[in-house]
DNA sequence: GCTTGACCTCGAGTCGACTCGAACTCCTAC
DNA sequence: GTAGGAGTTCGAGTCGACTCGAGGTCAAGC
């Protein structure tokens, strides 16, 4: 399967993909064909499916280099693996509350506005600093 | 109220309540002492807040410091106003979906790595490609 | 009067993850 | 045989939001 093809299928650019490579980045290196043009097959399109819900969810690229390296490795660093995932895990749900707490005030500040809308009294608004919050 | 005690309040550092000062982010200029120091009150604190949680929440600076005239510009602007606010909450709540999204495949792989450990398989993960969710 | 510490300005540096462009090589189809 | 398209390498550029550091000013306490 050629770059461009991986690239379609995977949603991310060929330069992304070229750039993952020298980052080493991959379990097994890329085959090349006679010209020198990568190879990839379903195994590697699976991976980068995976690293791009990793990246999605912001695990940087060292720890997905780290998770590519433990795989290479083989057996006996499954704990290790198990313990990057974990950490990553809980970073992404401590961010996902943040989001929460965060769109909790924007929410409340988007009601406020509508309120005052009806009530035809949006320019009352802002009268000495900003509405932020009920108990923050 | 000096920029050190702001600091210390909003968890923003004096580097950065400068910055914001220099990138138009207040609604009114700061005003300053004798001396040329910053002077905040309690409108900027919470103004600060509400910042913060824009930015925990990834609003770009200059939508906030476009948010930050319109109500500047006072009456007039609140359509404006609610609709910048409206457009950030639809962009943390697809955010936060994605976030969702991704959880479910790490929780895939590291319930998946668990369920090896307990059966004293795990060397077995990784045998032609990663395993990366029941339905994706 | 002198040290200490908090503040000031200004410009430059950092960081991560791409993203791009130039110059080149192949293979394929006409 | 040549034009086009997809690939290659390499190094440099970009972006946003800080973050830092040098060099200076000022007020308070000893």
């Amino acid at each position: 399967m050629s770059i461009g093809r991986v690239s379609e299928r995977t949603g991310l650019s060929a330069h992304t993909l070229r750039f993952y490579e020298r980052e080493g980045l991959f379990v097994e290196p890329i085959r090349r064909d006679t010209a020198g043009r990568r190879v990839f097959g379903e195994k590697e399109v699976g991976w980068l499916q995976v690293c791009a819900r990793l990246r999605s969810s912001d695990m940087p690229l060292p720890d997905i280099r780290r998770y590519a390296e433990l795989v290479r490795q083989g057996a006996g660093t499954e704990a290790e693996r198990l313990e990057l995932l974990r950490g990553h895990q809980a970073r992404v749900e401590r961010r996902a509350r943040e989001l929460r707490d965060s769109l909790d005030v924007i929410r409340f500040k988007v009601a406020l506005y509508e309120e005052h809308f009806a009530a035809g009294s949006a320019d009352t608004l802002w009268r000495d600093g900003p509405a932020c919050a009920p108990a923050e």
